[in-house]
DNA sequence: AGGATAGCCTGCGGGC
DNA sequence: TGCCCGCAGGCTATCC
């Protein structure tokens, strides 16, 4: 379930990896899984060249839980996860790599050590997908345009800007990625247990003081789980292969009727939007 | 029009 | 041992 932390640790282990490597072969597999669009950001047919065969990678970036590869001459593909997906790196010759559920494989070329990586994208469950446009503006335009704040650059003002208005429980706002972007089900409630705030608050009667600490908390919470490599609750790990222990600084997530860490109280389990939801009766006002 | 809800999809673990 | 059911949740489409 990659969320910001897990997406930025992808991003980062590609970076190093991939950066500068020729693109010497892409495959989609599975052809729904992809969606590309013509510089009028019209959907088309995808083409290996979508998905960057041919180029050179030259940079990684992400916007919340989405990840954009983008090659030297414009080309990009964004790439989301959703709740399955995994990116993972093989070195050529070495056949471990797992074969189910793989959707879309590319090979680069390090013409300088003499190399070749195997990159695959696995999604069991295909709530993920990969949209390719022309240029990294299109992308900009014509989705990520639709997603709120970097949720790591959040700060009090753009968070209070952000939920003004919104009379819906505090965490149904963070978990909407137009609100704020990276932000899921884990973070959401590990951010509202250090703010000390109940997740079902409607989020117009937080005060400025409880919005600000929210703020410094998300961005706090993100920060640590970055660098413990995320969560690996059941089958996370980077393209390296190698999972995070941030699981194991989680306060309330999947506690649900454990003791409260700070205080002892037993921590409450409830729905909201539709997320199990656990949170301190006693910490959380 | 903002917000709640259903549905997509598979793997896993608990209960019987 | 094996089967069935519920649950996990990011996101979009649809409804209210």
């Amino acid at each position: 379930m990659p969320e910001l932390p897990e997406v930025e640790s992808i991003r980062r282990s590609l970076e190093q990896c991939l950066a500068r490597l020729y693109v010497s072969s892409a495959t989609l597999l599975r052809r729904e899984y992809c969606e590309s669009f013509n510089v009028h950001g019209t959907r088309r047919k995808t083409f290996s060249r979508d998905l960057l065969d041919g180029g050179t990678v030259a940079s990684l970036k992400r916007h919340g839980k989405q990840l954009a590869m983008a090659a030297a001459d414009g080309r990009v593909m964004c790439i989301h996860l959703g709740m399955s997906g995994q990116l993972l790196c093989f070195s050529d010759g070495v056949e471990n790599a797992p074969r189910t559920h793989v959707h879309a494989q590319w090979t680069f070329t390090d013409y300088y050590n003499y190399k070749k990586i195997r990159l695959i994208l696995r999604d069991a469950r295909r709530f993920g997908g990969i949209w390719t446009y022309p240029s990294f503006d299109l992308l900009l335009r014509e989705r990520w345009s639709r997603l709120g704040q970097d949720a790591l650059s959040i700060n009090p003002e753009l968070l209070s800007r952000a939920l003004s208005g919104s009379d819906r429980a505090i965490k149904a706002a963070l978990l909407d990625q137009s609100v704020i972007a990276g932000i899921g089900n884990i973070y959401a409630d590990e951010s509202l247990f250090g703010a000390g705030i109940r997740p079902d608050r409607p989020a117009t009667t937080l005060k400025p003081k409880e919005i600000a600490r929210l703020a410094e908390t998300i961005r706090h919470v993100l920060e640590s789980a970055i660098m413990s490599g995320g969560t690996t609750l059941r089958d996370y790990v980077n393209p390296t292969g190698l999972p995070g222990s941030y699981q194991q600084q989680h306060l309330v997530y999947g506690r649900g009727g454990k003791h409260c860490i700070d205080c002892g109280t037993r921590l409450k389990a409830i729905q909201v939007a539709q997320r199990t939801t656990v949170y301190c009766a006693n910490c959380q006002k």
